[in-house]
DNA sequence: AGGAACTTTCAATTTTATTTGAAAGTTCAG
DNA sequence: CTGAACTTTCAAATAAAATTGAAAGTTCCT
């Protein structure tokens, strides 16, 4: 397969893939172009690789940059800015799982909390697999947050190297 | 908070959460709504409940089925068909990474080697980030494969217990 | 200040995803 | 076999999300 041919279909199936994770379909593919990409590039370089408008291309660059995975470049000499992507893929992992937790499950904990603290009689079969089920939802989900910020600060080569050993011994 | 606002909270935001993740919001409401009855219900009793058409609770219903997060249950003497949902939050993980992993890392892994079979010249600057990139990707989603099997074959007092173990000791 | 180069905004439009509801299909008791 | 009870299908309608493009805003050079 020639360069330009796998650079669009990789393009493509990043875009497929986000959408099946709630990330709109242009800014993963703008993401995607940038990771392949050897050079920041402008935004007139995105709109046109990817054929889509001067306002899409900038809102979804706003965004990436947002979520940490793209950073703006000055280019000496350049007016317009340009941008490029972390292109080392667990560091885009771990910066993903940073903003997920932080926007999804910090928010999520205190609302489970509430919920936990329903009114009623515990002998109440309604009330008790209601409360039931939010506490172990809640129990699962500070244990998730715990490692997931471990995670988040972990370097590479431990975290997975970690895992991999321990699941390979199943010590 | 009373029983019936705290499901209709509960519900609402298991449904915003699930459109965060590629789910389509009344599959995960439909989801919510099940994991806190304390019996299984008929289509009517999901489509009254949730305010949806009939058409619609069937075809989510059946897409829960197909995820294996909801069962049929038969219920002696009703002619009708109910439904139930897993309760236990680490199975309803475990399910759906199991799924998710199916789905879209194992489709995924082919299309990462042929992309990094890429032809042509390797000091080709283009060349050399576009094979970098993504067989750091392939490398990563190898690794990934490899502790999500472990993970959906785990039972969950090891699982999560070693984790923690392991994160608390940094060995 | 004036204006070229570039970026941002947002109302209108287009695209995509979801939902409806009526018709067709199935099952089963009598 | 018949028809009531229930389920499934799917084309059309609706709702939600993404995209456009032109106008407004900003920056910076002269």
């Amino acid at each position: 397969m020639q360069l330009a041919e796998a650079k669009a279909k990789f393009i493509a199936d990043w875009g497929r893939l986000g959408t099946n994770w709630g990330i709109n379909r242009t800014m993963a593919q703008i993401h995607a172009l940038l990771m392949v990409s050897p050079d920041p590039l402008g935004a007139d370089d995105v709109m046109e690789q990817l054929s889509i408008s001067r306002g899409n291309a900038n809102m979804n660059l706003r965004e990436l940059i947002d979520w940490g995975l793209v950073q703006k470049v000055i280019v000496p000499g350049e007016r317009r800015e340009f941008f490029s992507a972390e292109k080392d893929i667990w560091k885009v992992a771990r910066q993903i799982v940073k903003e997920r937790k932080k926007r999804e499950l910090d928010t999520m904990l205190p609302v489970l909390k509430e919920l936990s603290e329903v009114e009623g009689d515990k002998r109440d079969r309604s009330v008790k697999t209601f409360t039931d089920t939010i506490n172990n939802i809640r129990k699962f989900s500070e244990q998730a947050d715990k490692i997931l910020d471990t995670m988040i600060k972990a370097d590479e080569h431990w975290f997975l190297g970690s895992l991999m050993k321990l699941f390979s011994g199943k010590s």
